[in-house]
RNA sequence: GGUCUAGUGGUGUAGUGGUUAACAUGCCUCCCUGUCACGGAGGAGAUCGUGGGUUCGAGUCCCAUCUAGACCGCCA
């Protein structure tokens, strides 16, 4: 390679080198026989002079042409003190095209103002931008020092099959067809988790692997159907353990990256975390928690609530303070549409303005029910209390999604925080209407916690299992559990969750076979690396943290993938497609 | 599967049912020796996503459809 230096890296200190560029052309700026060009690498950007005893060599490059150039590094008269290297240029001895470009459909500068199908279609040119460049390099550290630090700790980086046997429960699989069996499919792996389990039973005791996963479902701002997982398991250990290496690893990483000492982690059992926030996944940067007021409108002449309350609903209202006055009847109106989304009915509000209250509940609720609002909530002028009276789950994730919006909206989220928390306790089965029985909250090799096993089948709402959920700034970071590791036990959880013993071993048969071989006790996380990356970069959306991403209907507007294949194709894996 | 938003020169946007569809940027030509969002003069570039419909007349209104985005469901 003759490039002697990056676009980035040089200073004054370097004047009077001589040096060799090699890089794209960023920026032309032309007067003639003089000619400024700013060349640019994945370093940086220098500013090279073209004069005139050069500059006619050159009247043919365009941006985004390749370039070498020869020079010396001298000081610049007018110095750019928006530049790393704004204090140098390179005066331009010889210069050599090395290719030429066509017009970019794009303006590739650190702020583009194309649109984002423009930008994946083109993704190779997007990639030449500053922020990805640095989001890509972000994600190359981090996940250089998950290595380092899981390595040193005694995990071992093990690779398992991205072609897998299919699992029914949980996320939608994809499916690769098997040529060489006819009929028969693969399944990309959701997640490595029975391998990484089988690793366990197989003695490996610390095991990591930074592991693509793949899941056939609707796309989201921060969820793509391909992503990757820091994914660990570790032997002989309990939650504290687990946690432990998780925790070090973050102090580790934010240490590295952005200069930040992280506190301790707080912990929060799932159903406090409900109850205060509305969410699983709750951002704790700022307050405006749920109260849960139900008690307040026991004696209620308020037939809504009323009714609710008597068929075991509540009433949670959250408070946003000083901002009454904020909100018109056309935006609190918005925000009555904004929670009918999340399945609630309605959204009763109260301004308290001039010592009394006004709203859309305020002629059905008593004075004694107002103050005992007031007093509860801690009410102050200018304050606007807004609820929902639903069923439990509505009424609390309607509200932790309007918490959220009003957050954003009303400026209380502190931007340079970041806080972590342990969600733990989570509920070991969800019940499922359509098909009238309980599945696995998490999955269902989730080891329930000890004293609730009994209630696996005399109170499942009630059977708590050692699930738990890492929590950074609203994202649900990493995923984890202690898992089970008796064989009995596993078979009564395929029992609680309406598995026969013959289902459960068409389905698992190979897993359950091996419990019977000494399984140590085990657990671990998948920690979701995109997230983790997107929160360290400042962004809230997925692609920007993704070399080659997927749009929301999970295409690649790029390479046009999904795409038909050839009727021989089909043949030979004897398929076709319905029409 | 559902709700909402958007689609107009290469790119990003404006456009009240009525003249030749406007602006910025990019592109091309020319001028310019200190710019860095360079500046100046001129020029090319659009069947307004697609298909129907309403109307004397549709970029604009209606229906369908496609694409992109956000969200709900979904994501063990």
């Amino acid at each position: 390679m003759r490039k002697t230096h990056n676009c980035g890296e040089l200073r004054l200190a370097d004047v009077n080198k001589k040096v060799i560029l090699q890089g794209w052309v960023a920026k032309r700026r032309n007067f003639g026989a003089l000619v400024f060009i700013d060349l640019r690498d994945r370093g940086g950007i220098t500013q090279c002079i073209f004069d005139e005893n050069i500059s006619d060599q050159i009247v043919n490059v365009r941006n985004e042409y390749v370039l070498e150039v020869v020079g010396e590094v001298v000081e610049r008269k007018d110095k750019n003190p928006k530049m790393a290297t704004g204090d140098i240029e390179i005066k331009v001895e010889e210069v050599k095209i090395i290719n030429s470009a066509e017009t970019t459909p794009m303006i590739i500068a650190k702020e583009t103002d194309a649109l984002e199908d423009t930008r994946l279609k083109y993704r190779y040119l997007d990639l030449r931008r500053e922020n990805l460049q640095s989001n890509l390099i972000l994600r190359h550290k981090v996940a250089l020092l998950t290595r380092n630090y899981l390595s040193d700790l005694g995990f071992i980086e093990v690779e398992t099959p991205i072609l897998c046997r299919s699992t029914p429960e949980g996320a939608r699989d994809y499916l690769v067809p098997s040529r060489i069996s006819k009929g028969e499919f693969y399944a990309l792996p959701q997640s490595p988790q029975i391998y990484k389990q089988l690793l366990m039973i197989g003695g490996m005791e610390k095991y990591f692997q930074i592991a693509r996963c793949f899941r056939d479902e609707d796309l989201r701002a921060d969820r793509q159907p391909e992503f990757t997982q820091i994914d660990i398991e570790m032997s002989f250990v309990e939650e504290e353990d687990v946690w432990g290496v998780v925790e070090g690893l973050m102090q580790k990483i934010f240490k590295e990256v952005k200069g930040i000492e992280l506190g301790s982690f707080e912990r929060l059992t799932y159903n406090t975390c409900m109850e205060q926030y509305g969410s699983d996944k709750p951002d704790t940067r700022f307050e405006m928690k749920l109260n849960n007021v139900s008690d307040i409108f026991a004696q209620t002449s308020f037939e809504i609530f009323k009714n609710i309350l008597a068929s075991k609903g509540q009433v949670n209202a959250i408070v946003a303070k000083n901002a009454a006055d904020k909100f018109s009847r056309k935006d609190l109106d918005k925000l009555q549409e904004f929670v009918k989304v999340y399945g609630a009915k309605a959204l009763s509000y109260l301004k308290y303005a001039n010592n009394e209250f006004s709203g859309s509940v305020v002629k059905v609720l008593s004075d004694e029910e107002k103050n005992a609002l007031k007093e509860r909530l801690g009410i102050e002028e200018n304050d606007l209390i807004l609820m929902v009276a639903d069923k439990k789950k509505v009424s609390q994730t309607a509200l932790g999604a309007l918490r959220l919006k009003l957050g954003k909206e009303l400026n209380l989220i502190d931007e340079s925080k970041y806080n972590f928390l342990w969600v733990t306790n989570f509920p070991m089965f969800e019940y499922v209407e359509e098909e009238d029985r309980y599945v696995a909250a998490h999955h269902p090799f989730t080891s329930p916690n000890l004293e609730d096993v009994d209630k696996m089948f005399t109170d499942p709402e009630n059977c708590y299992s050692r699930a738990y959920d890492l929590v950074l700034n609203g994202y649900e970071l990493l995923s984890g559990s202690i898992r089970i590791h008796d064989q009995e036990l596993q078979e009564k959880v395929f029992e609680a969750i309406g598995l026969t013993q013959e289902q459960a071993k068409a389905k698992f048969g190979f897993f359950l076979d091996a419990f019977k071989y000494g399984t140590p006790p085990h657990g671990g996380v998948g920690i979701g690396l995109e997230r983790l990356i997107m929160i360290l970069a400042g962004t809230d959306n997925i692609r920007d943290v993704v070399a080659f991403p997927k749009t929301a209907s999970a295409s690649d507007l790029m390479s046009d993938a999904p795409s038909t294949v050839d009727e021989a194709q089909l043949n030979e894996l004897a398929l076709a497609i319905k029409k």
